[in-house]
DNA sequence: CCGAATCCACCGGGATACTG
DNA sequence: CAGTATCCCGGTGGATTCGG
């Protein structure tokens, strides 16, 4: 095989073979988890006013998001059993310190949102003039 | 209103109500994207070493998740007409940046595997005995 | 070797209706 | 209010086949 001087041997212990982190990568990179942990990063919430918060979520997708991120300790869930049911959800130490991560992240959007809309049109125009 | 003590009024100006943002991070969290952006992240690949490097995708996904991350402008692309026909892969400015936030949360979630299995597992000895 | 196209199975997720 | 259960549609993504 020639070498064309562009291999790099850099190694970036990452993902690569893991299964485990894909998993949780997944679980954090999935539809709405990002948007639940944010909205209780200000605080704990009843059922009703975080799905209110979280525009767009059905009731079966925050039940069912709550319970993953509960299952993977980022979530704690405190019913009351009054009449009617009471129940608050908060973030845990764990899903606190995803704040940080969770928030570089979106800093980042945010800072090259404009750059990457102006490269969709302008790769979108392109694909005109060749499909034309 | 009560006050428990534990209200937060932290205003996170976050991704809550735009749409665009919301979009990005899709297109960043999906299945593949991240693998691919980590994989280009040591330097330029073809695609059968792309693909060879991120186990378990298949051409198709690999062709379209490339296919998106130059449409956003952070993979460029190299076509050279040799026999067979040769293309290199490789990250913009705009891809490299990207590598950062994404470190940072792939090390959060290194750091925090243990917790997370651990959490998993005990929530799911929950469920056993309840359901029995 | 690179990739487009077709076919198809699976499941994420919305709408709705029903329990406690 | 806080879920659970059911139905069902569209998108995701694998396998395979064909073209350049």
């Amino acid at each position: 095989m020639d070498n064309t001087g562009t291999e790099r041997t850099t190694e970036l212990p990452l993902l690569e073979d893991c299964m485990i982190t894909r998993q949780i990568l997944d679980r954090v990179g999935d539809k709405w988890s990002m948007l639940i942990v944010v909205n209780l990063g200000a605080g704990q919430l009843r059922f009703k006013e975080l799905q209110r918060r979280s525009s767009g979520i059905s009731q079966r997708m925050l039940t069912q998001t709550l319970r993953h991120l509960e299952r993977d300790g980022m979530v704690w869930r405190k019913a009351t059993p009054t009449v009617p049911l009471t129940v608050e959800y908060g973030l845990t130490t764990l899903g606190l310190s995803l704040l940080g991560p969770l928030q570089t992240l979106v800093d980042w959007v945010d800072s090259n949102r404009g750059e990457i809309v102006e490269a969709r049109s302008s790769y979108d125009g392109q694909q005109e003039n060749i499909q034309g």
